[in-house]
DNA sequence: AGAGATTCATAACGCAGGTTATAGACCCCT
DNA sequence: AGGGGTCTATAACCTGCGTTATGAATCTCT
């Protein structure tokens, strides 16, 4: 999975967007693969800004430790996915980043993002859509924390993943290997662990979620998507048009 | 309160990282003032995305819609902010934007952003530093709600709202105007208007919220901020030194 | 100034989801 | 293979917040 296969970077190169040295640039981004193992912390909230991330292999979270010693998690990362691009433009991470799983990510420079600003204004305009759109996730829990209840955002998150693990071809007659655990869920759907338990159980019972430890099926995905009334504006391929001027 | 004088744009021209043209050009964005009245609708969620504005005078608020008939305002502008940028690289709108009292916004066209953007990099680097604060402020709320019972999620509100007016200049003796119902703030905090009012009950019994009507005094702002935990990181003034590379 | 619409405070009641506890299943280590 | 750790399921109990209701205060419109 690297960055030029991205959902956004595929739809620059599409409209001819992108030139060979573009394409050189981003590759340039993933020189250095490194090896990380499950629960390795890639920084801390509050550390100093000194790197971006692709993830090659695994699945990371942002997360942020709070003062009544609970954890509320941010982001899950997929392969293909930029990590950090939240602190752009602050001297300090605002959230730390853990690997769920052991996995590979390619480290990359606040330096050399500034390069490739400056380079080339296409894929400055792709990163940033990029960034914009995981943030337009984020949104998305946002209102399903303040809006929806239990079994809601469970199955909410549940198919956001199956949507984003197909895109990157994760994803095998309906099922996928899901490594959170149901701790981590509710630090995800602001749940306790004992309620994100229950509420699988009962997504089970109603046959439209069955798991098997790491191993999650969605039986009818059509009938999740109804439930939780998918808006899928903001995970869609096509950049506007006035981004074509960027030739 | 133009867009020069936003913070991050202070920080950029405390550093002479602003020419002339660049000042100009972000005072071009200013041109058309429009005066609106409260309650009216800048534009719908899912509607075609032509326009961002500046906030000059009155609040906004960004909100959407939910099929179980409840509403989630996810933020609230107040003057010298950009509405809109959320919806950057994106054609179609992910909330909408209403006026919450009547005020003056400046509407800009994609192409304007776009110009700027080619003509000075220094500009675009600030424009995308303001738009990743205010997403940080987002995320802010989304561990909230996440993670914290509905005093502190009251108290947190009020206080980043302190916080912001006071650097506008709109904070007096430590009051201000909020001209919020208790039914938007509940609607901002995933709560029912019934619990707002209780809990502003129980803030003014422990002496950290006087209100009335729209009028809000924090009688001791620190002892707010020490209730919940304040996180400023996301409200900094300076820009990281990586910023300064752009004369 | 009077009528209707908003907004707000407070009370009464119910339930979704937190908390604590227990036990079984699976994992990793040596 | 056995022992400790983690993860999960389910139950029992409790509470924070939603819901509905009512009355008072304030705003808006004519």
């Amino acid at each position: 999975m690297t960055l030029l296969d991205s959902i956004v970077m595929q739809g620059l190169g599409k409209h001819g967007a992108l030139t060979a040295e573009d394409k050189a640039l981003i590759l340039g981004l993933e020189l250095t693969p490194r090896r990380v193992s499950a629960g390795e912390v890639l920084w801390q909230e509050s550390a100093e800004v000194d790197m971006f991330c692709v993830v090659k292999e695994g699945w990371a979270y942002s997360y942020r430790n709070l003062g009544n010693g609970s954890m509320q998690i941010l982001k899950v990362y997929l392969p293909g996915d930029i990590i950090g691009m939240r602190d752009f433009g602050f001297s300090r991470r605002l959230a730390g980043v853990a690997m769920i799983n052991e996995g590979v990510v390619c480290p990359f420079s606040h330096q050399q993002l500034f390069e490739l600003f400056v380079r080339s204004p296409a894929l400055a305009a792709g990163i940033i859509a990029t960034a914009v759109r995981q943030q337009a996730m984020l949104t998305e829990r946002l209102v399903y924390l303040g809006r929806y209840a239990a079994h809601e955002r469970l199955a909410h998150f549940l198919y956001e993943l199956y949507l984003r693990l197909q895109r990157i071809g994760a994803v095998d007659e309906n099922g996928f290997s899901m490594p959170l655990s149901q701790e981590q869920i509710g630090d995800a759907l602001g749940l306790s662990a004992v309620h994100v338990s229950r509420t699988f159980s009962m997504l089970r019972d109603e046959g439209l979620v069955t798991r098997d430890r790491q191993h999650v099926v969605l039986p009818d995905p059509e009938a999740l998507a109804r439930l939780v009334e998918f808006n899928n504006t903001y995970i869609e391929e096509t950049l506007p048009p006035a981004f074509q001027s960027f030739h």
